[in-house]
RNA sequence: GCACGGGUAGCUCAGUGGUAGAGCGGCUGUUUUACACGCAGUUGGUCAGGGGUUCGAAUCCCUUCCCGUGUACCA
């Protein structure tokens, strides 16, 4: 009956040939694949590109085992299903990829030694052949994406996506060039946008500065700073007009340290009183408030560094050429010499720090492009009315927020990776044109410049901006961009969108204004916020503190369906993963569970005929569990509870389906059981694995996909791959019974499991847990047949049970009181009476605690007058019962004396 | 400073007013024919502190403390 084969089935399941044979395999049959003419209804998702450059790490793990269960699920429930895959240029991260590889070179090279077109060719090089590793990666954790799909933010339609967007802006007045204070990042020499600041704390200095007055060079001014090295760049001192301390010094001048000459005091509310001397330097060039301090006054702006963050000051040597940290250590050594240095103090400020680069911002007046964003108002309607939604919604107030304060996004960047700016000067006034202050569309219908998405036919006569365009000015057409016209009236908007909280300003927001603007409505539906994961001590993971796991590694030892389940399950909705590699075992573990529960329907081999009777409470309890299964996990996904799904189908199987259903059921197997009842066994066990596959098959494609087949569902049933295979319906699993029959079964079987529990207790207690040979009766209470006799004698291993209404005891038996009756356990001999008298006052102490605390409850006048009837009632049948069981132990106890 | 999230068993976390839970870990026993990646038993909690509302609070309100995140200012 049983093939050899089967009985030789390994008895630990090891996922790495079963994960890669499958992911060919659906691969090949093109499974992913979205067709944009089926007539099921949509469901899509495009995948946060990752940088080109990535490697896979616990965050996309995470994002991407999400959203593959959310595209699994849909294909399940008969939805036609497009996830969208690719990858991001990532301007900056690439390039200076590249540029590191040259510098490694014999003699290293920069780009300036490539010039730009080469360089440019490089990279593309350097792309085709390392980039989009984490592509391979993201297929090993089994991401059923629509690979022929995949994208990247260069394609080609994908510029002219970039060059169209930026050509309409224009046009519209909405994007413009000018000279403005920005965020300079010294190292990598280009503008940021204010979302590429990080704010840092940290540990600086406060000097405070003699400022000699002009009138009298031996009474001094004091100026607090902490940035010494900007001194030659000052050309005011400001104080707030209503400090009384200044009022008369208003007008006159004090000379400037280091570069001397006079400046003048002038008074702007901006100016704190309170804080530090309430005088503060002004330097136009190098600090923003300043900038708007000195346009105000109508103040020279003068500029005393490079844009790598040198001194540029002839005027002064002693400081001339040094880098600006440098030059703040000489400078307040120079400044201490010459006795203007009043004070030096320890200070926690910000800093403002470049994300990519970490090197400390230097506010630059810059010449640059800025947008004006689109369609503000639509995209922050969108998620107050609720046509976006966010989960968890918490973060639709970060969201508002940000748009409520928006400011121009500077969008050029000074790289040569990536969308060049589609704009061209006029030859002949090429030189002017990048001075001009402003430039905007009035420009281009005066024929100075031009700007479109396809070069000008003259390419003679101009010459193209230097600049290319910030990576999020591509990434914020995503949604839409990625999509050919007739995908998008397919699948746009997308239905889902997965993404970490971290980006909901770089990318989340943007999205969704250039939905409204670009592709005629919002982007997505939802948006879920994934959790951030980190490690133990609650630290962000990153590779300088070597505290980030390799996903591959993690999906070699455990597997990727180890990984997934692992992750799914403690990964929280709106907090934080704290990362645990147990629980990750834990996931493999489970694999390796499920892998040995359809090993043992292997071993009894061949297909249960259909249909079979509900034969015993048993079985029907367990289907009856297993439609809520169906509800459980539909109602979490629903609400995006991964951890909750993941949670009610881990207790289902191992504790209702292993450990209680299939112990119960393992004499139904034996050789000579009766074939009817084998029969409705191994048909239960099938209904169960069937439905419970295909509930878990989004979580754990793999192995579900493996025993979907050596079980021989797929042939059985659609001929299908599982992933492939409409979730079946619950409605049928307990069709011909009725409400009372299945509670009554329910009822049943849980005092069944209650019974052989307290079984095994006392056979633990009394040193007997592994001995088979022990008899067990039941005086019963309840109707107590053979079969679930025999069943309790299984359950709780022992040789039988004899269920006798008038069984008397032999003095000091064992016993206990149970949902099915007084239950015993003759020890025939080997009684200890003391053990047992032990045993008893111990279950006493425990049970007048729960009488006292209980009667207590029900005499209190006003808990019985004011509680619902129904509490009370559960309170007084709580109290009945302990009573019972005393009466039990007190009459047990008394025999024993 | 402001806003948001969190603080429950040694660890990771469930738990939206009615007997404090799960998994892991610890301890004890166990190689029994699906599974030692297992099985059985067991240990373990002032639900951060204080106050309030309520018959009843982990849960609702106030307050303090701690951790995290975002944001503003910072000479």
């Amino acid at each position: 009956m049983m093939p050899r084969a089967m009985r030789e089935l390994p008895k630990a399941y090891d996922p790495s040939a079963v994960e890669e044979k499958w992911q060919r395999h659906w691969q090949e049959k093109g499974c992913f694949h979205a067709d944009p003419h089926s007539q099921k209804q949509a469901y899509s998702i495009v995948m946060p590109p990752p940088n080109v450059t990535g490697v896979l790490h616990m965050g996309h793990v995470l994002n991407n085992t999400i959203q593959d269960i959310l595209a699994r699920r849909a294909r399940q429930e008969g939805k036609e299903v497009l996830w969208l895959p690719g990858t991001d240029h990532a301007g900056i991260a690439t390039q200076a990829r590249v540029e590191k590889e040259l510098s490694k070179k014999n003699p290293p090279r920069t780009r300036f030694d490539e010039g730009r077109e080469n360089f440019v060719k490089l990279v593309w090089a350097w792309k085709e052949e390392h980039g989009g590793i984490i592509i391979k990666q993201l297929k090993k954790l089994g991401c059923s994406c629509d690979w022929l799909r995949e994208r990247f933010t260069m394609d080609t339609q994908y510029a002219r996506w970039v060059a169209r967007v930026f050509t309409e802006l224009f046009n519209e007045g909405l994007i413009y060039r000018g000279l403005r204070m920005v965020n300079w990042d010294p190292v990598l020499l280009t503008a940021l946008s204010d979302e590429e600041v990080i704010m840092t704390p940290s540990k600086s200095k406060l000097y405070t500065i003699r400022y000699k007055l002009q009138e009298d060079p031996n009474r001094w001014l004091l100026v607090a700073t902490t940035r010494p090295e900007t001194i030659m760049a000052d050309v005011a001192v400001a104080v707030n007009p209503k400090d009384p301390r200044y009022s008369n010094l208003l007008g006159k001048k004090v000379i400037r340290p280091l570069c001397e000459a006079p400046i003048p005091i002038i008074a702007d509310e901006h100016v704190e009183i309170g804080f530090g001397t309430g005088a503060l330097k002004i330097t136009p060039a190098h600090d923003r408030v300043d900038f708007e301090v000195g346009v105000r006054f109508g103040l020279e702006i003068i500029d005393i560094l490079t844009p790598d963050g040198h001194i540029n000051c002839p005027e002064c040597p002693e400081l001339h050429g040094l880098d600006r940290f440098a030059a703040r250590e000489k400078s307040v050594e120079l400044l201490r010499n010459k006795e203007l240095l009043e004070k030096e103090e320890a200070y926690d400020n910000n800093v403002g720090v470049s994300q990519r680069s970490d090197a400390p911002i230097e506010p630059r007046l810059s010449m640059q492009w800025f947008l004006k964003y689109p369609c503000v108002q639509e995209a922050k309607e969108a998620v107050s009315r609720g046509d976006i939604t966010f989960r968890p919604a918490h973060w639709a107030k970060t969201y508002a927020h940000w748009l409520d304060s928006i400011q121009d996004w500077c969008i050029s960047r000074q790289l040569w990776w990536g969308h060049r700016i589609p704009v061209w000067y006029h030859k002949d006034m090429a030189t002017e044109l990048k001075e001009a202050p402003k430039l905007d569309a009035e420009d281009a219908a005066a024929g100075r410049i031009y700007v479109g998405e396809e070069p000008p036919n003259d390419p003679e006569n101009w010459v193209q901006d230097e600049d290319a365009l910030d990576t999020w000015f591509s990434s914020w057409l995503w949604p839409f961009a990625t999509m050919d016209d007739e995908c998008r009236s397919k699948f746009y908007p997308t239905t889902d969108l997965v993404t970490g909280p971290d980006i909901i300003f770089f990318w989340v927001s943007r999205m969704i204004m250039a939905g409204f603007r670009f592709a005629g409505g919002k982007p997505f539906s939802n948006v879920f916020f994934t959790s951030i994961v980190r490690d133990l001590q609650g630290r962000k993971m990153s590779k300088s503190l070597g505290n980030s796991p390799d996903p591959l590694d993690l999906i070699a030892r455990y597997g990727a369906d180890g990984l997934r389940f692992g992750l799914m399950r403690i990964a929280p909705t709106g907090t934080d993963v704290k990362f645990d590699e147990k629980q990750i075992e834990e996931g493999k573990n489970f694999a390796n569970k499920l892998y040995n529960a359809a090993r043992f329907r292997m071993m009894q081999g061949g297909a249960s005929s259909d249909p079979a009777p509900h034969f015993s409470p048993i079985h029907i309890d367990i289907l009856s569990k297993l439609k809520e299964l169906h509800a459980q996990v539909a109602d979490a996904l629903g609400k995006y509870e991964f951890n909750a799904c993941t949670q009610a189908l881990y207790s289902f199987f191992w504790n209702e389906y292993c450990s209680l259903f299939l112990e119960a059921v393992k004499n139904d197997l034996r050789e000579g059981a009766d074939p009817a009842v084998r029969n409705a066994t191994l048909h239960t066990i099938d209904t169960v694995l069937r439905h419970y596959l295909a509930l878990l098959a989004p979580i754990m494609p793999h192995i579900t996909e493996e025993l979907w087949e050596s079980l021989g569902y797929a042939a059985r049933y659609d001929n299908k791959p599982l992933m492939l295979t409409p979730l079946p319906s619950p409605d049928t699993l307990l069709s011909g019974l009725s409400e009372s029959d299945i509670s009554l079964a329910r009822a049943s079987a849980a005092a069944l499991y209650e019974t052989a529990n307290r079984a095994r207790n006392l056979k633990a207690e009394y040193n007997l847990a592994t001995n088979k040979n022990v008899r067990l009766v039941v005086k019963p209470m309840l109707p107590t047949d053979a079969d679930l006799a025999n069943r309790l004698a299984l359950l709780a291993g022992a040789k039988e049970t004899i269920v006798k209404k008038d069984y008397t005891a032999p003095r000091g038996t064992p016993t206990a009181l149970t949902p099915l009756g007084e239950l015993f356990l003759p020890l025939e001999g080997l009684v200890d009476v003391d053990a047992e008298r032990a045993r008893i006052s111990k279950e006493l102490d425990k049970i007048s605690k729960e009488i006292a605390r209980s009667q207590a409850k029900l005499d209190n006048e006003s808990f019985v007058k004011r509680a619902p009837s129904e509490v009370v009632q559960q309170e007084q049948e709580r109290l009945r019962e302990w009573k019972e069981k005393k009466e039990h132990l007190l009459t047990m106890q008394s025999a024993l004396s």
